[in-house]
DNA sequence: TCAATAAATGAACGCCCATTCGTAATAAGC
DNA sequence: GCTTATTACGAATGGGCGTTCATTTATTGA
């Protein structure tokens, strides 16, 4: 049999194990699958990853290390809250639309990893809240804000802006700008701005 | 082996797939651990239901008819545009609170369905999304509500409100009709409504 | 060039999976 | 009380699971 080898075998594994614990869950993957996608037998895997867990493991935190660093980037150098506020709507929906695979399964696997890496993850995550809710908490103290309560808010924002991911299709009755200004609106005004 | 009959069974099982469902997902759960939760042997759970798919088909479906019953109960009889977007986002929310498992899974095992079932579902939730969607719609004609695109903004609150049963405990700083508040507020300054 | 390292094969491990079935025990109707 | 239908057990089915391992092949560095 003809043995290919690849440097970045690797990342093609990631790639499919990324792809198909996305579209069918964590659980209902077997290594046998991933191997399939990636064209090896399923014990070559395990020469890049030490087990099935740990794939899971590389892919949520390596997206959260990502997003936060990307996050960071688009709100460096805005200033004023309505400003900030936009900025991280534009970027969240944005990075939602252009990995929604990662982004699915950092929110829906959760529950899959085992107590070591969760915690890591749970870390990362309230780092990423943090971002919009410090630009909450300072339009309220501000006063261009009228919200409630910063940290409730802060998750219903989120939650909202990261089910687009659900319905959205590039190929829909509306592009992608469109879409995303009609958020940026939502969020605009549930904070109590007129547009 | 003691044997102990009942009329229930049937209800039992479906309690416990479905709690079993919500924690570890639909492909985790096995006919085991089902059957270990209610008490009784893996064989005898096919006395009751003819395959796991049919459990999960059947706790969907079953979810989706009580839903879709509440919802046109809570809402008849409110008059207003600004009045029924109010009853309809505190209904959901309860719902939410009151149903987070049936809630859950429905949202996430979709993906799970076979492809028969799986389209039963999506037309009740199409007809669940249509309840508040012509509340939009309504309140967009009237002038009442300030919103780009209703079908857009409808999306958006559900997963807004769905979001709640993520991070919300009972025994939490913020009790129940306070978080209620807070959303409800964010709800209506979205569609462009000063409290 | 050639040893050392890395990455693949393919077969095997023991275990768990959903489901089936013969049989036994229970409950319901007469 | 006896028949019948229901519901349970418990063992078995074939297959898939994550993982291991001896071995082979390819690449790398001295």
């Amino acid at each position: 049999m003809l043995q290919q080898r690849s440097k970045d075998t690797k990342e093609t594994i990631r790639l499919n194990a990324l792809r198909l614990f996305a579209k069918s869950g964590y659980s209902a993957v077997s290594m046998r699958d991933i191997a399939n996608a990636v064209g090896i037998q399923p014990g070559a895997i395990y020469n890049h990853f030490p087990s099935k867990q740990d794939i899971l493991v590389d892919l949520m935190m390596t997206h959260m290390v990502d997003l936060l660093a990307a996050a960071h980037d688009a709100m460096e150098g805005v200033e004023g809250t309505r400003n900030r506020l936009v900025a991280f709507a534009r970027f969240h929906i944005s990075y939602q639309l252009d990995f929604p695979d990662h982004v699915f399964i950092a929110y829906m696997e959760l529950r899959s990893l085992e107590e070591t890496g969760r915690q890591d993850v749970y870390v990362k995550r309230d780092e990423y809240e943090a971002i919009l809710r410090e630009v909450l908490e300072q339009g309220v103290k501000e006063g261009t804000f009228n919200v409630a309560n910063a940290a409730v808010q802060t998750r219903a924002l989120l939650a909202m802006m990261t089910g687009i991911t659900v319905w959205f299709r590039e190929d829909g009755e509306l592009n992608r700008d469109q879409v995303i200004d009609c958020y940026v609106q939502a969020v605009l005004q549930s904070v109590g701005i007129q547009e």
